[in-house]
DNA sequence: TAAAACTTTCATAAATAATTGAAAGTTCGA
DNA sequence: TCGAACTTTCAATTATTTATGAAAGTTTTA
């Protein structure tokens, strides 16, 4: 395979998982190309790279930025902008982990406390108690895992390295 | 709240939580659905419940059944199939992460040992060798996250609780 | 074996999400 | 302050994903 072919197919299967990780496809398109670029680029070199619009790629390196997947840095005695991307996976994953705990977690979170309000009455008391112990069953492991992403974004990766190891022992 | 009211409710915020993970939207709503219901439900009961078609029903409950989340069941003298949900956040956890396991990261790890096997020559040594050496570090990375959701599978819930409360302390 | 009861399929339709590109907005240097 | 260089916005379009429902298929019972 050529390099060119290889970088391509790379791209394009980066694109197609991000997919599945709430980062449209462009915008994965967009992190993988920069990750396997040795230079940081600039808006109308993606453009071109990934025949996508102006639009397109102004929004997708912006949302990047928002996950904290890309970053703007300037070129001195350049006029314009470049980006380039997180290349360390660590960072790459807790950054996606936490923005999917601001975007799920959270909001599913709420429901759950919101309906945990239910009214019970002598009618329905035993089909009301049924549904609370189930929805406090979601409830204790939603937050359980929260609270694990939550650490996870402080955490680095020695100390998930080293826990992992634990994790694989038995 | 009413117990009605709180019960759609939870079941329209389920349904918007599965669309990020890769379940359908109506596919989680059906699920809810059987999540809460005391009883077996048969096909016509979820098509009423969700005013759903027919062939919309009959898709989410099979790729449900599929994902190994609803069991089908038969009751007593009745001719239709009635089917339940797995109530088990745990189980319905590692369900999960067994499905995008295979549908997500397999592909990706065969993506990464396919790009590999690019041509080095002279010219491109040194652009060659910096793209395999960020390849190597994701297939680095995501081969873990692979190992452990493998293991997440056989594992029991118990384990993974003292493994949290290890992962909590520091 | 017929027909009633139930389940599955699939072409088409509807809903949702992503993309375009021209126009408007902004910033910077002279 | 002007205008060139660059960035952002957004209404309209296009692509993708889901849902529909009538028709075909299957199983069971009488």
């Amino acid at each position: 395979m050529q390099l060119d072919e290889a970088k391509e197919k790379f791209i394009a299967s980066w694109g197609s998982l991000g997919s599945n990780w709430g980062v449209s496809r462009t915008m994965a398109q967009v992190h993988a190309l920069l990750m396997i670029s040795e230079e940081p680029m600039s808006a109308e070199d993606v453009m071109g790279a990934l025949n996508i619009s102006r639009g397109n790629t102004n929004m997708s390196i912006r949302s990047l930025i928002d996950w904290g997947l890309v970053e703007k840095l300037h070129k001195l005695g350049e006029r314009k902008e470049f980006f380039q991307a997180e290349k360390d996976m660590w960072k790459v994953a807790t950054r996606i982990a936490r923005e999917r705990r601001k975007r799920e977690l959270a909001p599913i979170m709420s429901v759950l406390e919101q309906v945990k309000e239910v009214e019970v009455s002598d009618g329905n008391k035993q089909e009301a108690g049924k549904f609370l112990k189930q929805m406090n069953e979601i409830e204790n492991f939603a937050s359980r895992i929260d609270r694990m992403m939550a650490k996870l974004d402080q955490a680095d990766e020695r100390w998930f390295s080293s826990l992992l190891s634990k994790f694989m022992k038995r």
